[in-house]
DNA sequence: CTGAAAGCGCTTACAG
DNA sequence: CTGAAAGCGCTTACAG
């Protein structure tokens, strides 16, 4: 492996110079510059990142910690994520954190160690303190789905309450006449803000009760569960609006292991957007998060951040749309 | 941010000491251990992984080069690789290839610029040349389901030709009579090795007829088209047994939408294991690959390699195992 | 058991 | 437009 000191000395100039080059920082006479090209490919010359990184304090590497990259949620928001940070030169690191404060912790600690640029945070249990202490230490962060506080970074998030809005009035607009809703958990404020967008839009229904709504966690078996003991509580349910995509799959496997027809005799609507919505039969309507585009904003703000073109911190609320499919198909319409 | 120079001060020590304690590597006083011990501590030092990776020539981190982690197969492989990684203090980049030799050698050059200490490889299409070139530059490769090849790197597969066989034995036992085959690119070993499974496990039966084959691109919708096509040129398929999960999805897509029966008319079996085929209903039998093993495996084994504790490369082929699940089920049994 | 010194391969003021 | 030199924060022989 050739180094910058082996280019300059074939190239007849200094290192300095080579690097001015190199970096495209301060000005190379075009002849020089002409010696320089020549030498480094005839010395099939790489720069070593890693002494740059120690020389000029930047790695070009940003890391992304999230819960768990098996979660169906999350490979999309990733590809997103290494796509346009790649496109930019940047390596990103996969921190998965099963939203464990002690795992997160420990995973700063070594990406401080490793000096990258910035961090991505999809987790749920930042802590403020964690905040604050990576903002001493200057790392750029930004999170995804985190409550807007007064957090001294940028969030990217989406529209929960008025997705779950969307939501209810599509399945009254199919003529659903008593909706059931399986929340998430309670320490997520995704989960809160969508149980807030359905009460909100069925108190008032005299077919409303608080007994129509069931706690599930999220997941495919909490969604079978929860939908259930709803069926069992009130069996006239004719709709459960999941407050995600896989509680929404749990609760279509409950009803059809159960005989029901969906759409049919019950509508399912899920939240989120993730491809496994399209995999069931019937496929399930959802309120589609921009995933991608979530991905892609985050880390095209990141970048900016780190590249100090950054504005102030912001918050970004992205649009929801409701995809209407088989499994809330009750009329034509 | 303080350095290993300000320890070595309030510590009163050399530097090289303060390293010899860090690494653990030459003796250490167990008095002058006391002492840097509480100067780290009232320093809040922590090493600097970079200027480490320079001087010491090793980043302890591992790129993992995939086609897509959006891919479902992948996620789970990935979760496992990052696992075992940072078990052992590596942190994992994530690249994505699309299969596309390009950016594949692009992730390549830059990781080498990078100085990572190795790469995993679950990409198809690696040529003989990169692993020349990686091999050069000495940096440890190990892959996923590349033909055994006479290649200087380890490799990790599972028995896609057995797997293919398990899955016909298991259909004719459930009583099927017709068997399909959807099979996957033929540019994928692994898709090869399970049509030929299937083809020596049926010629022989005189309703076998090379008909009954048919390529999917191992997608969903490839598998939803090639179902089609093969119920239409054979309406009395009485199985469909695909070359991976994503297409057994498909064909049970699309065996639904023609009102047939699964697995009471046609029974269907995929390959790989990955979760979605426990989300349709009915849920699906499939050949399973141990992939959070196989993800684990080849992180242990890259790992082993980086740290020299190596024995020479080898071939690591994992078996694999029959899920039976409904969508087979045509007798007690 | 410990220290002085060179070196890892760059970048960045500072002069010129 | 270019070079000499210091510095980034470590590790690693080599002496002692």
């Amino acid at each position: 492996m050739s180094t910058i000191r082996d280019v300059a000395k074939l190239a007849g100039v200094s290192v300095a110079t080579i690097s001015r080059y190199l970096n495209k920082s301060g000005y190379v006479n075009v002849e020089t510059e002409l010696k320089i090209k020549k030498a480094i490919e005839t010395l099939n010359y790489s720069p070593n990142a890693v002494a740059r990184g120690l020389a000029g304090k930047k790695t070009n590497t940003i890391a992304l910690i999230l819960p768990d990259i098996s979660n169906p949620f999350f490979p999309e928001l990733a590809r997103a994520v290494e796509d346009v940070a790649s496109m930019y030169g940047y390596a990103v690191i996969l921190c998965n954190s099963d939203n464990q404060g002690m795992k997160e912790q420990s995973y700063i600690e070594i990406l401080k160690k490793k000096h990258i640029d910035g961090i991505i945070f999809a987790s749920n249990t930042l802590s403020h303190t964690e905040v604050a202490h990576l903002d001493k230490n200057g790392i750029p962060l930004v999170c995804l789905d985190r409550a807007p506080g007064k957090q001294s970074c940028s969030v990217v998030r989406s529209q929960n309450k008025n997705g779950a809005k969307l939501a209810i009035k599509h399945l009254l607009g199919m003529g659903c006449r008593k909706i059931a809703h399986i929340y998430g958990p309670h320490e997520l404020i995704t989960a809160k803000e969508r149980l807030i967008g359905y009460e909100e839009s069925v108190t008032g229904f005299d077919w409303y009760s608080p007994t129509l709504t069931m706690e599930g966690d999220f997941s495919i078996a909490g969604g079978m569960h929860a939908a259930q003991v709803l069926m069992d509580r009130h069996p006239d349910i004719d709709a459960i609006f999941a407050g995600n995509d896989l509680m929404a799959v749990g609760a279509l496997k409950a009803l059809i292991r159960r005989g029901i027809r969906v759409p049919e005799q019950v509508a399912v609507c899920g939240f989120d957007g993730i491809n496994m919505t399209e995999i069931t039969e019937p496929e399930i309507t959802t309120v589609a998060q921009p995933i991608y585009e979530m991905g892609a904003l985050v880390s095209r703000i990141l970048i900016k951040k780190i590249e100090g073109i950054m504005e102030a911190d912001q918050t970004y609320e992205l649009d929801v749309s409701l995809i209407p499919r088989k499994s809330t198909q009750r009329r034509e319409s």
